[in-house]
RNA sequence: GGCGGGUUGCCCGAGUGGCCAAUGGGAGCGGACUGUAAAUCCGUCGGCUUAGCCUUCGAAGGUUCGAAUCCUUCACCCGCCA
């Protein structure tokens, strides 16, 4: 276990701090005894996604040193929104936010509860800003609050600053935002004697007003954490790319498709992201990266990093069908020596449809299967030679299956491009 | 409240009466090359009963043989002034 002040030289050497409050006082107050810290995550998805796993590798490493965790879900904050520099968010319904807060919160516990299950660490404290921020009224919002805050210190906010310059210009609501989460800093300060928040070095001025708030009010100094913006090599942000985000919940994304992220990484991004989100020692991280450089064919790195992650999201078990769903795949063994059991067992990892009655044309079933968003796309996939059934290039998408093509168990395994797989089968077969 | 500017396909952004399903860039998707990588090149990128047809350019009406383009009303956004 790492001890209490060397955790600090641990996040440095994996790269998860990009900035920090004086870290001198820091290091002091970790070595000093346990420290009760915090990370909050907004509800403006269904889901939390890869490019939060970030906050909770900090969060697991402050834990293994023997400090306190809270997770705090932001149902007021989440209602008000965060400025992007881009534009104006759009407000949710208090009811979607507040079933989003449920949904995240039960996906944060495998990161914080386990270890504290299984190693006797402190065991994460939640919490749900709606319950300070609700209560707020206005009259105690701009006295208690808003005489501590220039506006001119919150205009130069990047976040802020970038919308003032913009045409999108920034409503009042999401300007006052910063008050808020500065507020949540304070109200965990009181309440359970939190003195240190992390988050992304996006959240940099938002953690400051927090640090700010808290010594104007109490004179105390307390601490801010931010990690780097991890972006992949082409500069594009990490799993969050507008037609694919990859999800931490396996509703949203299953944890083949999750295995399959990581493993597909590209050699650059492995070797800069092994360090900041993998948990093995200093010694087999540098292995495997002299690996990635040496014989990056093997795809040592990424194998290696998509197994521990998929373990820690989704567990042992799943890690254990991912894998094989992966191999029965993408192996080099025809589909139609698989067993049936294992045919079905990959393809439900892939994803599966059932078709009622006859079979439809394969650009029909290309669609049905969600391979296609539609019959035209999954037609222009045919013409440009994208689709496969059963690993042989479809030529003609009117077509239909015959009974040679059935598999074992009734299967057939549709593919779009290298990698997107489905499986098919009718509704009559299933019985067989 | 006044004046001005704006709202185009996933995003940015052309387009001011027919040649516009709508230039260009980005993202996405597919192919080639590879290592289930990157880069590069090529193709594609609203839908359908796909050599044709249907629905799109904030919303609803209108003018016209014909409108993303003109007119009217409405909604929303931005800026300046009060």
């Amino acid at each position: 276990m790492t001890s209490s002040a060397d955790v600090v030289d641990e996040l440095h050497r994996r790269g998860l701090i990009a900035q920090s409050t004086d870290e001198g006082e820091l290091r002091a107050a970790l070595a000093a005894g346990p420290v009760t810290y915090y990370c909050g995550f907004d509800p403006t998805a269904r889901s939390l996604h890869v490019g939060h796993l970030i906050q909770f590798m900090v969060l697991r490493a402050l834990q293994r040193a023997g400090h306190q965790p809270i997770v705090l879900v932001g149902g007021a904050t989440g209602l008000i929104g965060d400025p992007r520099p881009s534009a104006e968010r759009t407000l949710n319904s208090p009811e979607l936010v507040g079933e989003w807060v449920e949904r995240i919160r039960a996906r944060v516990a495998p990161f914080l509860d386990r270890p504290a299950a299984e190693q006797g660490l402190l065991a994460p404290v939640y919490v749900n800003n709606l319950e300070w921020t609700a209560p707020l009224s206005a009259i105690d919002f701009l006295r208690e609050l808003g005489k501590n805050f220039r506006v001119n210190r919150m205009l130069a906010k990047e976040a802020v600053s970038a919308r003032l310059n913009s045409d999108a210009g920034i409503s009042y609501t999401e300007f006052s935002y910063q008050i808020l989460q500065a507020n949540d800093f304070k109200e965990l300060h009181e309440r359970h004697g939190c003195t240190l928040q992390t988050g992304g070095s996006d959240q940099w001025g938002n953690l400051t007003a927090g640090t700010d708030l808290v010594r104007r009010t109490h004179g105390v100094s307390v601490h801010a954490l931010g990690t780097p913006l991890i972006t992949r090599a082409d500069g594009t942000k990490i799993g969050k790319t507008e037609g694919a985000t990859v999800w931490l919940d396996p509703e949203e994304t299953s944890p083949y498709a999750f295995f399959q992220y990581w493993l597909g990484i590209d050699d650059v991004d492995v070797r800069a992201w092994l360090p900041l989100f993998s948990e093995r020692s200093p010694e087999e991280v540098a292995a495997l990266i002299a690996s990635s450089e040496e014989k990056p064919q093997a795809r040592e790195a990424q194998r290696a990093l998509a197994e521990e992650l998929t373990r820690l999201v989704h567990g042992e078990d799943e890690l254990r069908q991912a894998e094989a769903a992966g191999r029965a795949l993408f192996g080099r063994a025809e589909l139609a020596e698989l067993g049936a059991a294992t045919l079905e067992a990959a393809l439900s990892e892939a994803g599966t449809t059932t078709v009622e009655g006859e079979w439809p044309t394969l650009a029909a079933l290309l669609q049905q299967s969600g391979l296609c968003s539609s019959l035209s796309d999954a037609r222009r996939t045919v013409k440009e030679g994208g689709a496969y059934l059963n690993n042989v290039r479809i030529a003609d998408g009117e077509a239909r299956p015959v009974s040679s093509d059935v598999l074992p168990g009734g299967w057939l395994v549709l593919r779009r491009g290298r990698r997107t797989v489905a499986g098919v089968r009718r509704a009559e077969v299933s019985a067989v």
